[in-house]
DNA sequence: ATCGGTGCTAA
DNA sequence: GCTTAGCACCGATT
């Protein structure tokens, strides 16, 4: 039989051939730089190695699923080729590379060297002619090679003996190239892959083809001429544009095909014999690992793939490198009989033997935590599996995890079934609990009845607390990245959506092995985090503010939002029918039907046909059509009929139709089982300690015009309850700033308790209050709110849409009457420069690893959100202790009335009848006296029949 | 189907 | 070019 070089599945067979790998250098080291985030690959000295680690990753995952018995790796050289003499733009619309990634390169060899990997360069040629050329001696010596390339050129290459791995939509989805799948793919042959290129063109080196001719007409023309020769000699008889567009550019194409056929016969000075796998060199990689600060896994891993290297666990590499825990302990799993009458008998037995007589109901005072390590040897974990939705939620499953490494298993229908006793549990023994997510697995409990009470660790908000600024979207994702796991369980967990679901049988049950790694993911997580948040000083705000806000945040989403559908569904076509009108009038002005909500369709409008004078670019390089751009120009055409008239309209189509998709969203996120709207607040998602709302987001309901006010109109109190009570800080972040700067004169300003921005206006103009116009007082306004983003002059300038000069001398008058808060913000940029993280009145950190970049751009924007983020996260801080107040003390007073909303600085609740006042009074309280500052925190309240009559 | 770009809503 | 978010839509991609 023939060998097939493709097949994966019979690769034991060919294993004892040899097998030559050729790998594309530089598309590899690419591909890892932009897989990899820099800012999670930076060694202290602040050099990047996320190419170097990535590189080193996937070299090993094609290794170890190719089995090659020789590699070799192809670099490109500075400088031209030959092909740069014949084509002179030949790749010259590609970006310099990165500043980060040119300097990864030499180490990437370095690396290789180290490895015994052979790599080859030459000077006036490609990589890919290197790599044609080893590609075809190993055929010559008989070999089977494999061609790792991003290039498509490669192709060309592929016949019996040698395949291309191409990478698919992400790296690990290597194609195999073969002469079958050239064909399925192009209609010809790899050898005639060169002619369609030709014909075709490639974007991205550059060349430009035929026009209006791609893969298809390309391929169509080779069948029927045989190859490009062909073509050119029949090129007279082919009809249409297309015949016509091949005759005009037949130079570029024989041009073309000259430039793309790579070189096979160069002479590199190596034998293939020389390029066999061959033991690293231990030491060296040690030496430079170390440089790069990699931990030992990725050393084991890595060699994992090389002669010589660790094959199993528990070989004498493996020890010498220190790797004493496993990764991933694995549970011993019981198995509980699927009998409903002895399910609850067996589970109560079971919790009883490997839970409650294994753990003392506390043991470590919630407040501190000396030894995070003993407690965690002494708690139990707690993990439901299914879909979250506030209001639908559905559960799959239930595991336990005992102190034992004991676990056990129960699907939806056991976990009901069971009910009393998993509640008993949990009030025994959930101050020794750990889980992840305490808000989605109190939903998830919820659906079978059971509370789940404060547990003593969430691995979700654990992880939140100790880098805010990454958030995963699974505990798979979550688990892979702060437990460094190897490659493939970490892979598992990518497409463990569909391993956990059986489509073809029941939906609510889940996988018993998903399940079981889930929990002992958590485990895993809680024993690398638990140490860190102690470490991080984050354990208080832990128990204190996050745990505790998360139950607060569960009875909201539970309750949710009552809306008047009526009224939605109202709004919504009348929103509809002004934008069809507006639509319409800009149709007439434009004199053709655009799609309006299209950016490219508009610049063509109002630039190409109108010939309108654009105002700034967007970062693509076309003229902007946002609003600010387009009430420029509506300004600057007033006379321009069809111009203006057009602006105009298509300005008031955004609105309406923006605010028809608003309404629209929130109708399509009504329950109807109750007709509310359960919002979900994420609490690990703003880097900054804030929440946020989604499905749908009822944070940015609009409120800064009549029109858009009116969608607060439809949320209104529901059955049993009277009216919504709004209740808002007024200024926060600036009374922080004031009280956090310890500035006397702002510190006055709040006391004073005058009309807050017209007292600064005559504080800044040196008027008196009397005497500031709208404007000053405006002007002053968005002065100080500017000042917690860090704002520049021309950011000032362009708000107020005054002169930089002006806004230049706003600023410095500010600053003039206001220097502790100057001095306070710059203080705040050098301390996160100095420890790396900012720290809120509460201690809540973040880190900003941006702040060491060499790029300015990306250097000034960290400082700006270093700034910030102290600021607006102490006002979130307090938000969330008024929350856990406000909630306590409403339960205390036994009133009926709930918080169902919060808007950053605004809580919204709905009020039980004869309850208004009291309410008000308690939760007004709970925000006022959150915490005791150098300045009063002003709330302020409102009542109504719905959210928009709350407001004051 | 998925993803980056653009634009807009909120605090 | 002033921070933090969520989301709709387009248009290019596979």
């Amino acid at each position: 039989m023939t060998l097939s070089s493709h097949a994966s599945d019979d690769m034991d067979k060919v294993t004892a051939e040899n097998r030559l790998l050729v790998v594309d250098g530089h598309s590899l080291a690419f591909r890892a730089y932009f897989a990899l985030p820099a800012e999670n690959f930076t060694t202290s000295a602040g050099f990047a190695t996320n190419a170097v680690w990535g590189f080193a990753n996937m070299l090993t995952r094609v290794i170890l699923d190719e089995h090659p018995t020789h590699v070799a790796v192809a670099f490109d050289v500075k400088g031209g080729t030959f092909r740069n003499d014949l084509l002179p733009q030949y790749k010259g619309t590609r970006d310099a590379a990165p500043e980060d990634l040119l300097p990864q390169l030499p180490v990437i060899q370095d690396m290789l060297t180290a490895l015994g990997v052979t790599y080859i360069e030459k000077p006036g040629y490609e990589g890919d002619d290197i790599i044609a050329t080893l590609a075809t001696m190993g055929e010559k010596a008989g070999f089977d090679a494999l061609v790792l390339s991003g290039d498509r050129d490669a192709f060309q290459l592929i016949d019996d003996r040698i395949t291309v791995l191409y990478p698919g939509h992400h790296f690990k989805d290597l194609k195999h190239m073969t002469p079958q799948a050239v064909e399925d793919k192009y209609k010809v042959t790899p050898q005639r892959y060169p002619d369609l290129a030709a014909l075709r063109g490639e974007t991205a080196d550059n060349i430009p083809g035929v026009p209006g001719v791609g893969d298809g007409f390309a391929a169509k023309w080779i069948n029927q001429f045989g190859d490009l020769d062909g073509i050119i000699e029949h090129a007279d008889e082919i009809k249409g544009k297309k015949g016509e567009a091949l005759r005009e550019n037949i130079d570029q194409v024989k041009l073309n095909r000259k430039v793309n056929a790579l070189v096979r016969d160069l002479d590199l000075g190596v034998n293939v014999g020389d390029l066999v796998m061959s033991p690293p060199n231990l030491t060296a990689i040690d030496v430079l690992f170390t440089k790069l600060e990699f931990g030992p896994r990725t050393k084991t891993r890595l060699l994992k793939a090389f002669p010589g290297g660790i094959v199993g666990e528990g070989t004498a590499t493996d020890a010498e490198s220190g790797l004493a825990e496993p990764v991933l302990d694995e549970p011993i799993i019981d198995t509980i009989a699927d009998n409903e009458d002895t399910v609850v008998d067996e589970v109560r037995q079971w919790i009883n033997d490997h839970i409650v007589s294994a753990v003392q109901p506390k043991t470590v005072p919630d407040s501190e935590l000396d030894d995070a390590s003993q407690s965690l040897e002494s708690s139990w974990f707690l993990h439901a599996e299914g879909d979250v939705h506030p209001g639908t939620t559905i559960l799959q499953a239930i595991s336990l995890l005992g102190p034992d490494n004991h676990a056990v298993i129960l699907q939806a229908d056991s976990a009901a079934a069971c009910r009393d006793v998993l509640q008993q549990l949990l009030n025994d023994r959930a101050g020794v609990c750990v889980l992840h997510g305490l808000k989605d697995q109190s939903h998830l409990l919820a659906t079978i009845g059971v509370h789940v009470p404060r547990p003593w660790f969430d691995t979700q908000l654990a992880g939140y607390l100790v880098e805010s600024d990454y958030h995963p979207d699974s505990l798979d994702a979550e688990a892979a990245h702060f437990l460094d796991l190897p490659m493939d369980e970490a892979d598992a967990g990518a497409t463990q959506g569909e391993l956990a679901l059986d489509i073809d049988e029941e939906p609510e049950t889940a996988k018993p092995a998903s399940v079981v790694r889930h929990i002992a993911l958590v485990r895993a997580l809680a024993r690398d985090l638990a140490p860190k948040v102690v470490e991080r000083k984050q354990y208080s705000l832990l128990h204190t503010i996050e745990l505790p806000v998360s139950e607060v945040l569960f009875g909201m989403e539970s309750v949710g939002a009552a809306v008047d559908e009526g009224r939605l569904i109202a709004m919504r076509d009348r929103f509809a029918t002004e934008a069809r009108d507006a639509q319409e009038q800009a149709w007439d002005a434009a004199g053709k039907h655009i799609n309006l909500q299209s950016p490219k369709q508009l610049q063509a409008v109002l630039f190409d046909d109108m010939q309108l004078r654009g105002t700034r670019k967007t970062k693509s390089g076309g003229y902007t059509t946002d609003a600010a751009a387009l009430q420029e120009m509506a300004v600057r055409n007033v006379n321009n009929e069809r111009a203006s008239s057009f602006l105009v309209a298509l300005l008031r189509h955004r609105e309406t139709n923006k605010l028809k998709q608003i309404v629209q969203s929130l109708l399509d996120e009504v329950n109807q089982n109750d007709g509310r709207i359960h919002t979900t607040f994420e609490q690990t998602v703003a880097a900054t300690g804030r929440l946020s709302s989604a499905a749908p987001n009822l944070q940015n309901i609009p409120n800064r015009n009549a029109a858009g006010r009116e969608i607060r109109g439809a949320f209104v109190p529901g059955e049993g309850y009277v009216s919504l009570m709004s209740c808002d800080y007024s200024q926060v972040e600036l009374r922080i700033m004031a009280h956090l700067s310890g500035d006397e004169v702002l510190i006055e300003a709040f006391r004073s308790g005058a009309d807050f921005h017209r007292y600064v206006a005559s504080l800044v103009y040196q008027i008196p209050v009397d005497e500031i116009t709208g404007d000053q007082r405006s002007h002053v306004k968005a002065m100080s709110y500017g000042l917690a983003y860090g704002l520049s002059t021309y950011g000032l300038a362009q708000q107020l849409k005054i002169s930089p000069a002006e806004a230049d001398v706003l600023k410095d008058k500010y600053f003039a009457t206001f220097g502790k808060v100057h001095d306070y913000l710059e203080s705040l940029v050098t301390e996160a420069k100095r420890n790396g993280y900012t720290e809120t009145m509460f201690g809540r950190r973040r880190y900003f690893p941006g702040l060491k970049s060499t790029n300015r751009r990306v250097r000034d924007a960290a400082e700006r959100a270093a700034l910030n983020a102290p600021i607006q996260g102490t006002a979130a801080d307090i938000m969330k202790i008024a929350m856990i107040r406000a909630a306590d003390s409403l339960r205390d007073h036994d009133l009926h009335s709930r918080i169902i909303l919060q808007i950053h600085d605004e809580l919204v609740a709905e009020i039980a009848p004869g309850e208004a006042d009291t309410a008000t009074d308690l939760i007004r309280d709970a925000m006022e006296n959150a915490v005791h500052l150098d300045v009063p925190l002003d709330v302020s309240t409102g009542i109504g029949d719905d959210w928009q009559l709350a407001a004051h």
